[in-house]
DNA sequence: ACCCGTCAACTGGTTGGACCAGTTGGCCGG
DNA sequence: CCGGCCAACTGGTCCAACCAGTTGACGGGT
């Protein structure tokens, strides 16, 4: 049992939180003004500087655009909003279920890591393929903790990635790993299938070392199936959010 | 001939640039403190809010962590940035080469692309599909005008992530098609073979309409590896940016 | 010589208020 | 009815003060 560090979020970050989950819930509709700077912060009862920080961070995150003299508007986040915004988007459960938004990360997760080890097997230094059966040692070394076994397998994944040398592959892969509702902290039982699976990281491993491109690819692709296949299984078609837009 | 609307950066903006290529490009290394708020406010002879405001954006983006008490320190963005960062990447050519992100954002593209036309040949609405044939009909009536054609092919790619249903891929793409050195942006001569192919577009449109999955996720990865592959052709090995790091 | 509490001198966090700068829309004169 | 003007918004910037944590050096105790 470890203790997490007490959580002493500043004011601008609390108002932060609180327009981001507003947005992107839905409850200020796209193309709407927000009220005015001087209005949230007597709302809020915070000073006016905090308010344009969590604004500026909402704008950066493509949730609003402010304009000076203008107001401050809300923008169409599916449009606008970059990967990043995956790690705030748990807290809209009535527009967009989590379970889908999992099964979303999972399927990108995939795709991205089969490639990456395709380009691993393809092109990393040799230096890089060596971190990678040392990481594969560290995770099977890890193997009744199925809690340091994930640790040690994202470790691994993070050293497949680097070694494909695609940078946008690595922050993509930042993206999803970081947040609340991240790859590292899928439920237990929907990863386990995968992370047991010792065997198929080892091969892996010894595909990546020996440069078998095809076959890093096709192992990669299968190991991640594993728990997207099983996330899609579990709620099948967990509803449309295909909508029709102008 | 249209004109750009005249960018009026301000103060906090053009402080939050000249941090993050700093930090982007490796004058400030990994885990070196900044200078503190009231020095930066100084050096740029600017109020301190501003430097503040700069600040918390660069903590979003994952460049910096500040902490109460303690100094602001840079972050290893390699470990920590999001995707949303490759809008300012643009920057840090000494410590890696524009084609080499080039070469990537085209790969993650052509990974994401594929897989995006496959989910929505299986799983999208019908409405979806009829709009993804309407994008193509967009597409080819722009036929002599390359830019057009470059615009109307990225909406077609918009329909089609939307039609994946999958929100991490959207979001993804959004990340990429935002900022100066974005998929939409690249040098035409590159993309002039991809854009030229009506024949393949028009076949991957009704391969989705008709559900064939097999068919759709092929057509989409043959015709976003032509301007990868002749990407990769034209810069061969853009040099090696996979390094050790402990 | 070593350890440990204390405290001063940093760091960022927050506040209030004043004023600048750009946008908007209504009002009034032509 | 049109067009310019101006007041009342909007966000942008600044100053100055103080609150709240962190850090490290200093000095007394062991």
């Amino acid at each position: 049992m470890t203790f997490e560090p007490i959580s002493r979020q500043s004011v601008s970050d609390q108002v932060f939180g609180r327009l981001r989950d507003a947005i992107v819930s839905g409850r200020y509709a796209a193309d709407e003004a927000l009220p005015s700077e001087r209005e949230l912060s007597a709302t809020f009862e915070v000073n006016r500087h905090a308010v344009r920080e969590a604004l500026r961070r909402l704008q950066q995150l493509g949730l609003v655009q402010v304009s000076q003299g203008g107001a401050t508007r809300v923008l169409d986040w599916r449009a606008t909003a970059g990967l990043d915004l995956t790690m705030a988007l748990a807290g809209a459960e009535d527009v967009l279920p989590v379970a889908t938004l999992e099964r979303d990360v999972l399927e990108m997760r995939a795709c991205i890591g089969a490639d990456a080890a395709r380009l691993c097997a393809e092109r990393a230094a040799p230096g890089a393929r060596a971190a990678i059966t040392e990481a594969v040692d560290r995770y099977a070394a890890a193997i009744p903790d199925l809690a340091r076994m994930g640790e040690a397998d994202l470790a691994l994944w993070r050293r497949i990635i680097e070694g494909s040398g695609n940078i946008a592959y690595l922050l993509a892969f930042n993206s999803l790993t970081a947040g609340a509702l991240a790859v590292g902290h899928v439920p237990a039982p929907r990863r386990t299938a995968e992370l047991l699976d010792v065997a198929a990281h080892r091969r892996l491993s010894d595909q990546i070392a020996r440069g078998d491109v095809a076959g890093a690819q096709r192992t990669a692709r299968e190991l991640l199936a594993l728990t997207a296949i099983g996330a899609a299984a579990a709620h099948d078609e967990a509803g449309e959010t295909t909508s029709e837009r102008g």
